[in-house]
Order: C-alpha cells, then structure tokens, then sequence
DNA sequence: TATAATAGATGACAACTTGTCATCTGTCAA
DNA sequence: TTGACAGATGACAAGTTGTCATCTATTATA
C-alpha cells in the first residue's frame, strides 16, 4: 500500500502520479519498469516517489488494485445479468475482455499485467471473484451465484469452482495475447474447455 | 538457445557456468539475478558471459531446459508404473514434488521457478506432459496414456486435459509454497480440485 | 615454415539503475 | 516569534547492463 503521504495529497497530484504509473506501467512490464521515468513523467523529484510509495512494486500493485476493483463491478453485474450463472457470466468476461485487449493500443496495462502474470499479480485479479480473501467478501459474492446446477456440496466446493474458472480464464487470454492467436480460435479454445470442466474428465465417476 | 560459442566450450568449462547459474538462480529469481554475480562466480570475464549467451534469460531457459528434461523422465515412468493412468500420475508426481521441496534448502531453483511462474516459464514445464509442442512429441506421450476412463472424444481434447491438470498441479504447488500451506491441507485442496475436475463442475450435462 | 584467417577471450567503459539522506521549505500551534 | 513537524528536494554512492576495441590462440593455406 502506498504510505499515508500519498493519500494525503491533492486530489489532482495523486492524479497527476497515477497517470505517470499508468504510462510507465503500460509501456513495459512491472520488471522493466524504471522509476526514473516514472518520476521525469510526473515531474516530481525523485525522493518525493519514495515518499509516496515503498517501490515500485507498491506503486504497480496499487494501481493493478484500482483497475481490478473497477472489473469487479463489472463482473457482478453481468452476474446479475446472467441471473447468477457462473459459467455463462465467465463467457462473456472472457469474450468483452479478448475483443477488448485485442483492440490495439488500447489497455496496454493490462495487457502487460496478463503477459507477466505471477501468482501475486494473479490473487490480485482473483479479488474479482473471491474479494479481498475475507470470508464476507467471499459470501459477498458467492451469495449471488445460482447453485442449482453446480456440482457442489459446500462452500469450499464452491471456492474451488471459482478458483478453476478463473485459471482457465486467464490462461485463455494470456495464451491469446503471447501466442497471437486469432480471436475466434482462442474462444473455440477456451469453450472446449469450458466445457470439458462442466462434463468432467471422467467417463464413470463412481 | 545459448550461443554456439558456449556449447564449443569444454565439457567442465560448461559445467562450471552451469553450476554458477544454478547458484545465481537459486538465490533469486529471474528479475533479481545478477550477470555480476555470475560471472564473479564462475570467474569468466563479463564478456565471455555475452560472447556464450544473449541475455539473462536466455540463460535461465537454458538451465531450466535442463531441469526440465529431467522431470520428464521421471514424469514417463510414474506414468508407466500408474499403466497410463492420467489422474493417478499426476497426483503421484504432485506430491512427490511438493514433498521434495518442502524439504529446506534443496531445489531452490525449481522453488524460484515455481514462485515466480510466468506464462514462459510455464510453458517451458509444461514440456513436461507436451515435449516441445510438435505433434510427434505430443504422440510420444499421448500414446501412454491410457484413454479408456477419459471423457475424450479426440485428441484435441486431450490436449486440453492435460492442459488443465497442469494448471491445477502448478497451481497448487505455487499455492502451497506462496502461502506456505501445510502440506496436508494442500495435498487436500489438490484432491479436492482433482475431484471436482474428474466428475466434473455441472450436475446435469445435458 | 611463414603467414593469413578466424574464433574466442578480455576488461574498461558509457549509460543507465536504485534507494538514501542531509538539507530545505512551508504551515500550523503556542 | 518561535518551535515543531510534515513534506519536498536533488546530489550521491553503489550497483547494474551490454558493447567494443583490442588481445590471443588455433587452425588452414601457400
């Protein structure tokens, strides 16, 4: 988290920062990142950045933090829209998000952000499903997913579910993004598996 | 590829290097390991470094490579010894390796691969169950599996459950390293996930 | 044998990084 | 008027990387 400093600026400064984060961080990826540039953009010397953030790690999570709490609100109302369908409401994130990447110049961040996803940068955008972690967050969500036609028996199950939707999700855009594959193959892709994880990879399960 | 340069090199030259990457990338992962400190560690002249290699990660890859080939190796046999069961294999090779580098200091390249996964790196394990992405390489493996039990109706879709037990084993390994989960509770979750995959997410198919 | 050709070794170097810290500056409160 | 303190500032040490002109060794050729 950035220090109280940060929080405690003018609303146009803090702006100002984020924008020169946000250009920085969508010209490269977080490792190739250079505060100097970040600092010449922002036109603040050099201290003030430590000031404000650890590192650049800080910065870059910070601003990953906002981007995903906005798909988040996003991702529930497709939910509601889907009238709590979870497998039908992950579609049609994942198409609105490949049409929307494959855009050219367009979210550069995150595409950066899906070209080098680690497993930290992936629990940030799973806070798109389960939250912050906390149990309530958890509920928060889960409480609007319809269960009817899930394979499950608890909560868990249902964590577990989110969790392999959610990797299949990612991985087809990524796989999309660094392999450049056309837009309709990465879908007949990612349907494929859809499915397979709806039916089970098991002939006879008992 | 390091360079022909280096494969010109005498055999305990080329060990020598080799183990000194593995020290570096041991220390750190990718990002943070330093060309210095190889190079003082292998006392070759920084030069020599870029005369044998193109960059840091073209080094890394190549260790990696290495590495990797040899889990193959083992990855063959379990599935030899499990009579081409899929889900028995793995399972078998999840939890030998969660149980090997839960063990202190060993492997801690592979902990630093494993932390620090990218898409790259991923693909690089994933040669593991793939070979090199040819479909030759791809039969080699795919003929030892035994198809009998399998919710397969082409070898595409194999492709795609062994693309999808991968995930969730690399998964739960970075899980339980990251968070530093006991490794009951993560072998739990593991089967658990398994479970779901096998019978699948969706209570009626059709 | 003498000479040319070529592959490889070498380390100094420019051009960048990063995080720190002593020193300013401005703004309130007493 | 004077502290006190939060914040701003930029020079700096210590590190990094990739390059390149210059050696050196080995092998092929005349």
């Amino acid at each position: 988290m950035p220090k109280q400093t940060f929080f405690n600026l003018p609303e146009d400064k803090k702006d100002l920062l984020l924008h020169a984060l946000e250009k920085e961080f969508s010209r490269v990826p977080l490792f190739d990142a250079s505060i100097s540039n970040i600092v010449k953009e922002a036109n603040i010397p050099r201290g003030s950045f430590y000031q404000y953030f650890e590192d650049k790690e800080d910065a870059y999570f910070y601003l990953l933090s906002i981007q995903v709490e906005q798909k988040k609100t996003i991702f529930r109302q497709v939910l509601e829209e889907e009238n709590g369908d979870l497998f039908q409401a992950m579609s049609r994130i994942t198409e609105l998000t490949i049409v929307e990447l494959a855009k050219g110049e367009s979210l550069l961040f995150l595409k950066n952000a899906f070209l080098n996803m680690t497993h930290e940068i992936e629990n940030m955008f799973n806070r798109i499903f389960n939250g912050n972690g906390t149990a309530e967050q958890f509920k928060e969500i889960s409480c609007r997913i319809d269960k009817q036609n899930l394979n499950i028996k608890s909560d868990i199950e249902l964590y577990h579910v989110m969790q392999l939707l959610g990797m299949v999700t990612f991985r087809c855009v990524i796989n999309k993004l660094a392999k450049n594959i056309p837009l309709e193959q990465a879908l007949e892709s990612y349907h494929l598996e859809m499915q397979l994880l709806k039916q089970g990879l098991y002939k006879e399960t008992k």
